[in-house]
DNA sequence: ACCTGAACACCGTTCAAGT
DNA sequence: ACCTGAACACCGTTCAAGT
């Protein structure tokens, strides 16, 4: 068997271990290293599972998306619409619980068999929608990039928050204090503040796909499988 | 003054050596001791500069979005729409040039000069096209994360090119090779491959943009000022 | 087949010291 | 005020060697 280590830990404890490093010290604060020290391994041990940190990385991807329930996209008891918010639900889920997925995820290309398979679940839940197929894959992409973007968006608010805490000090002062605080120029900004998009409500994710949702099937197509 | 250097070299300086090594190298490829050697200084003169090599990437994500043209989304010769895809067909090509820009961005929040300028003024776009301001941040924001979204799935795609090319040899073969060449499970994805939706087409990403925006002002808005 | 130890060529950041 | 040199505590990865 080619992947078959006999001892020790397997592939799927080196991406856990990885797991709860990324998840308490970030994503500069996963190493092989540190991997194999959890595990209470060499570091030149990882390389018989993995080739390289890249490979651990996109293995991680995997096992982030395989968390998420693409079956019950296949459950027709609610409206293809219905399916896609939990499609879209559960992935931002899965990459809002872990600081730093998201670079995980921009580390390579979503090829793995649970990203294949949840693309796939999109383009049929927008077939079903009455979608042609080329726009159906156009659909499928655009919610894709949609749930992406705004992981991403939380993603750069939660860097900037654990920056500040961490530093605590006046460590970015002179560069950046006195001329991004003119906020008097964004009236709009300001006055919206109070939404708090980037900081990842639900309610206010459902609406932004709610209302893509809206423009990729047309008005025509209200129907609800 | 707080920020004044006297000599050798400026905070741009900086910025724009380490953006070539970006473009050259990609992300991992750039620090703090390799844009001081570019600059002929020691790795400690950029602490003279950045507190950090975070603020340092903050400063660029900066640059990145100056290169977009935010005043003429103020040019009223055209209508909104129109406007609003400049504005995301901009940063787009901004986040394209340079490979890793994205994870740049994903760094820190968008809070810089540019970065809020931008923001304000899709504000001030859905404003325009009728929508009360509340909904105005709303769909702004999604605008913001579709073109996000979309430059990540594009950056994560690019970085499994990068991978590919420069390993050359069998890399990831025993881990990830025989478990994802199992295509015909996804025969929607397949049949659709042909229109290359995470490579970047400028046309693919405007019909996603028009979907957005059809979804966002609903159909009674067609108002094109 | 799996794992260790030593080594190579790197990192970000701090601190005392120079001019 | 700006910059250097030396040092600290790290990196990913390779390679010979052990069992």
């Amino acid at each position: 068997m080619r992947p078959g280590p006999r001892r020790s830990v397997s592939q799927v404890d080196i991406v856990d271990a990885a797991f709860e490093i990324l998840e308490q010290k970030g994503f500069a604060g996963v190493s092989v290293r540190g991997v194999a020290a959890a595990l209470g391994l060499t570091p030149t041990a990882i390389y018989t599972y993995f080739p390289s940190k890249n490979a651990l990385m996109r293995a991680m991807v995997e096992e982030l998306l395989a968390g998420v329930d693409v079956a019950a996209a296949s459950d027709s008891s609610s409206g293809w619409r219905d399916r896609v918010h939990a499609l879209a639900l559960a992935v931002r889920a899965r990459l809002a619980e872990h600081a730093g997925a998201m670079v995980l995820v921009t580390s390579g290309p979503l090829d793995g068999p649970h990203a294949l398979a949840l693309g796939e679940a999109l383009i049929r839940l927008f077939v079903e929608a009455g979608l042609p197929v080329d726009d159906a894959a156009r659909a499928a992409a655009a919610v894709k990039a949609h749930v992406l973007g705004v992981s991403a968006l939380e993603a750069a608010e939660r860097a900037g928050r654990v920056a500040e805490t961490g530093a605590a000090e006046g460590a970015g002062r002179a560069t950046s204090g006195p001329l991004w605080t003119d906020a008097s120029r964004y009236p709009l900004t300001e006055a919206t503040a109070h939404l708090a998009l980037a900081a990842g409500a639900d309610d206010e994710f459902a609406w932004g796909i709610d209302r893509l949702l809206d423009g990729l099937v047309g008005t025509a197509a209200v129907g609800n499988t």
